[in-house]
RNA sequence: GGCAUCGUGGCCGAGGGGCUAGGCACCGGUCUGCAAAACCGUCUACUCCGGUUCGAAUCCGGACGAUGCCUCCA
């Protein structure tokens, strides 16, 4: 039997503003779609922090036996970089300056983003689409809305008509808005616009001449506004009406809100149950973003080449330290938080290597059933991932105290243990074991291991200046030695 | 200016009317030739001012502060 028969999710609704009860549309199966990145740099810390904010959920919902399926697109069509009629694709731009096609844009980039994910551990969704390729789709969607009557042509662009939806329909739901406030409160542009109202939004775009990337339509040579790309993907590989539907808070506001405007003004269907909003990453107490230049490259942090941080840190330490705060809280990022989150990764570590290595009894003096449902507990409560790291130090605490003979377990509960924390640890957080792969292999190991066996043979022999001697010197290079009562192991 | 979200101990971060997570640091202890590492223990906090309540960090109102969105952004 499936998992999730007994397992009951609530998920926060950004809709609704409430925990609700988690149904999919199909019994056992689940849609889910994610806005993923516009591929014109490299993918910054604060994009990654949403994809693994997503990552959990997708892999919970795999873990509890639901079929699901994860749609995240790879925006790589090129959007304006401002509401004037006059402003550049970023891809184009981007292109331009590094003199190579926009597609090699594209490419480098997706190329990065994958791999940057992938060293995050993170598994690669279901299905990829991208919105160049689905230019054929957003021209039908944009057909039907004009039809419906809620979009215009004007000079071989078409846009939504916001105020003609609005009257019919609620512009605003997802994001708290108001209309009449929006128009009241919005400064003239320069009246340069095609648009009827600075509200409305292109549905295509006209290009101008110096415009690389361009399709035919009905209504001239140019490209497909921003939000449509998301409507058609999600339509085309989820239908029209879906479970969930993620993406960074950034996006409340007009994207996620477009899209629900031209699903209703294309179908009139709600396309989605769930939305979930995952929350800025800080960085010095301001959002990252590529276009303040206020970020950090993940690669940066993986090797120590950045400013900010006194050491390189391993991508599943990363990871741990985003885990431990909730997705849906903004979090800052700094050093002295990923030190210190370092710490507790390798003590949990190290608590899941010693289970192995724990006596066993005949009775357990601890309830894993119920620790075990209250991991579960954390994870239903909207994936509460910082309740679930607290429950697995409770696991940790556990095994250190039967390793201390201040605790017992019985051989089958030891494997039910060891079962389950393996599950939350690799498969729901999907975390990496970094230190067992690293330090205990090929010829360095084996000098450090030499070095280690000279010293205890001069402590044997009470000649404590050498083998403090090999001890500081070993530090000093890097190489920490750490004495146990099953001898002397190392970590660099 | 409008719309949101948030303000928790030295730091990071959960929780969310009485049962008061977790991690890191500090301090104390075990261990050690001494250390380090590891392990154990300790540390009781919710911006301010009102209100509701037997009881508020938690609810309501206000003030102050922070952040996000309102233009592309995860």
């Amino acid at each position: 039997m499936s998992l999730f028969k007994n397992q009951n999710i609530k998920i926060y609704n950004s809709i609704s503003k409430n925990k609700e009860v988690f149904k999919p549309i199909n019994e056992g199966a689940v849609g889910m779609y994610v806005c993923g990145p516009t591929v014109y740099s490299n993918v910054h810390l604060g994009n990654c922090r949403t994809f693994l904010s997503f990552d959990l959920v997708f892999r919970y919902l795999n873990h509890l036996g639901y079929k699901v399926r994860y749609v995240r697109n790879i925006t790589d069509a090129g959007h304006l970089e401002n509401d004037a009629d006059s402003g550049e694709d970023r891809i184009a731009k981007k292109a331009r300056i590094e003199e190579i096609e926009p597609m090699e844009v594209v490419q480098r980039y997706t190329i990065d983003f994958h791999n940057t994910m992938a060293k995050f551990n993170a598994l690669p969704p279901s299905i990829e689409p991208t919105a160049t390729g689905h230019i054929v789709e957003q021209i039908g969607i944009i057909k039907e809305i004009l039809k419906n009557g809620f979009a215009y042509e004007k000079n071989g662009s078409v846009y939504f008509d916001v105020l003609k939806f609005n009257e019919s329909h609620h512009y605003g739901r997802l994001s708290g808005r108001n209309l009449e406030d929006m128009v009241t409160n919005t400064r003239e542009l320069d009246g340069q616009s095609d648009k009827k109202n600075p509200q409305d939004f292109a549905l295509w775009k006209k290009a101008e001449p110096q415009h690389i990337m361009r399709w035919p339509s009905p209504w001239s040579d140019g490209f497909p506004g921003w939000h449509l790309e998301c409507t058609a993907m999600s339509t085309k590989y989820l239908g029209e009406h879906f479970d969930i539907h993620g993406g960074g808070m950034d996006l409340k506001f007009p994207h996620h809100e477009c899209e629900i405007a031209q699903s209703e003004a294309y179908n009139e269907q709600n396309p989605v149950n769930y939305w979930m909003h995952a929350n800025m990453l800080t960085l010095n107490g301001q959002k990252m973003a590529k276009s303040t230049g206020n970020n950090i490259l993940p690669n940066e942090i993986f090797t120590g080449n950045n400013t900010i941080l006194s050491k390189p840190f391993n991508p599943t330490v990363v990871k741990f330290f985003m885990y431990q705060a909730h997705y849906r809280s903004i979090l800052d990022f700094s050093n002295d938080a990923l030190e210190a989150a370092e710490k507790g990764y390798n003590r949990l570590m190290e608590a899941f290597n010693n289970i192995g290595k724990l006596p066993i009894e005949a009775k357990t003096s601890w309830n894993l059933e119920d620790w075990k449902q209250s991991c579960y507990d954390a994870m239903n409560d909207d994936f509460n991932s910082p309740i679930l790291i607290a429950q697995l130090f409770e696991a940790a605490k556990f095994i250190n105290a039967v390793k201390d003979q201040k605790a017992t377990i019985t051989e089958k509960d030891l494997e039910g243990l060891k079962a389950t924390l393996s599950a939350f640890i690799f498969e729901v957080l999907g975390l990496q074991d970094v230190d067992s792969e690293s330090s205990n292999t090929g010829k360095l190991s084996d000098i450090v291991n030499l070095l280690i066996n000279l010293r205890n043979e001069a402590r044997a022999n009470k000649d404590f200046a050498t083998s403090d001697k090999i001890r500081d010197e070993l530090a000093a290079i890097g190489i920490q030695l750490k004495d146990g009562k099953e001898g002397t192991t190392f970590i660099l």
